[in-house]
DNA sequence: CTCCGGAGAC
DNA sequence: GTCTCCGGAG
């Protein structure tokens, strides 16, 4: 595995170092996030925050801001909190010791491990989903890995055959293996550096039926409005509170029409309702969908007027008119950010770049 | 009352 | 992947 890994490993941002900061920020944003979707996302940041330092005494917005489009983004907001104690409480020095990491918001027996075999050279198995699917077939381990027999089974393999003192290379070799090779769908057998050892693969005519997944629930789905409330030449954005789906996030005001419900009037009363205001809704400006972890939506939004009332939102959430070419500063959810951009277009359209 | 393990949220 | 909540366990 030390070899195949040696001559076959991706040449990764975060691979050019062992800074304990850098691979943290990196195993973060791997988590739940394909290394292609990161990469980007991983030079701005450590461009923007080099160190802990500059990190922790970042606001929450500029990191919302820098993590903007990645989703998940309780992970930058654990992430800014931790590296907030780690200045505070250890010195602007991260932990050499798994335990200690682990009491850092944000950081599970995962990254814990990760960083600690990593960026400190310690004996850690790693576990993420790559390995789970590497060792399940490896050796032919039927149960589903869901069941925490079942895991600690793999965990306890993991452990075993670790690489001592050479965790870091180790645990990545396993992870890249599992990336690259040993594929969810179609895994790339004939290339693997240890297919004489695989028992799936003596047994079974797919090895890719393996580990055995767990039946999905249905996800529900949610049809969503928003308004981008014009008033002269600002338009209304709302800031969802810190914790919750999208924590510390802005958006355009709107909410989740039940069923049977005409949109259009329920976002006049909405408004209304949540931010004391009166509008009228003037056209659709698109409609697009989004899938979260556990529901999807359809978002469609709509080009408002204020008519009249002073925005003053019912839960106290912040509000703010800002201009429409300002809209980039602030750290929008994917979808709304989406929806940003095909207003863009209608205004184009409308009031074509220098006709005022 | 603290400690898992499972489930669902994010 | 991690966190949080919750019921059952000790």
């Amino acid at each position: 595995m030390l070899d195949w890994y040696g001559e076959h490993q991706r040449d990764l941002p975060w691979r050019r170092t062992c800074d304990p900061y850098a691979v943290w920020v990196s195993e973060i944003m791997l988590q739940q996030t394909r290394v292609d979707q990161v990469r980007p996302y991983y030079d701005r940041f450590m461009d923007r925050f080099p160190t802990v330092e500059h990190l922790g005494k970042a606001s929450l917005e500029d990191v919302l801001k820098a993590w903007e489009g990645m989703g998940y983004y309780a992970r930058a907001r654990n992430l800014h909190r931790a590296a907030r104690r780690v200045v505070d409480e250890h010195g602007g020095q991260i932990p050499d010791d798994p335990a200690r990491i682990s009491d850092l918001p944000g950081i599970g027996p995962y990254t814990a491990a990760a960083i600690s075999s990593i960026a400190f050279g310690r004996d850690c198995p790693v576990v993420d989903g790559n390995v789970v699917r590497v060792l399940s077939r490896l050796f032919h381990l039927t149960d589903t890995p869901a069941s925490s027999a079942a895991r600690k089974r793999i965990d306890g393999l993991a452990g075993r055959l670790l690489a001592r003192g050479r965790a870091g290379n180790f645990n990545q070799a396993m992870m890249e293996l599992g990336a690259k090779i040993c594929t969810p769908r179609k895994p790339r057998c004939g290339e693997c550096p240890v297919n004489p050892f695989c028992e799936a693969r003596k047994t079974l005519p797919d090895p890719a039926v393996l580990p055995r997944k767990k039946p999905r629930p249905q996800r529900p789905h949610h049809r969503v409005v928003a308004g981008i409330v014009r008033r002269n030449d600002e338009v209304l954005i709302v800031r969802r509170p810190t914790d919750g789906l999208l924590g510390g996030l802005w958006e355009f005001p709107g909410g989740i029409v039940g069923k049977g419900v005409d949109g259009e009037t329920f976002l006049a009363e909405e408004m209304k309702n949540t931010l004391g205001i009166g509008i009228r809704v003037d056209r659709s400006v698109a409609t697009l969908r989004h899938a979260f972890t556990h529901f999807e939506m359809t978002l469609q939004g709509y080009n408002c007027s204020h008519l009249q009332g002073v925005v003053r939102h019912r839960d106290g959430n912040e509000c703010r008119w800002v201009r429409f070419e300002d809209l980039g500063r602030f750290a929008f959810p994917r979808a709304y950010r989406r929806l940003i951009e095909a207003a863009a277009k209608v205004r184009e359209v409308r009031e074509p770049a220098g006709s005022t």
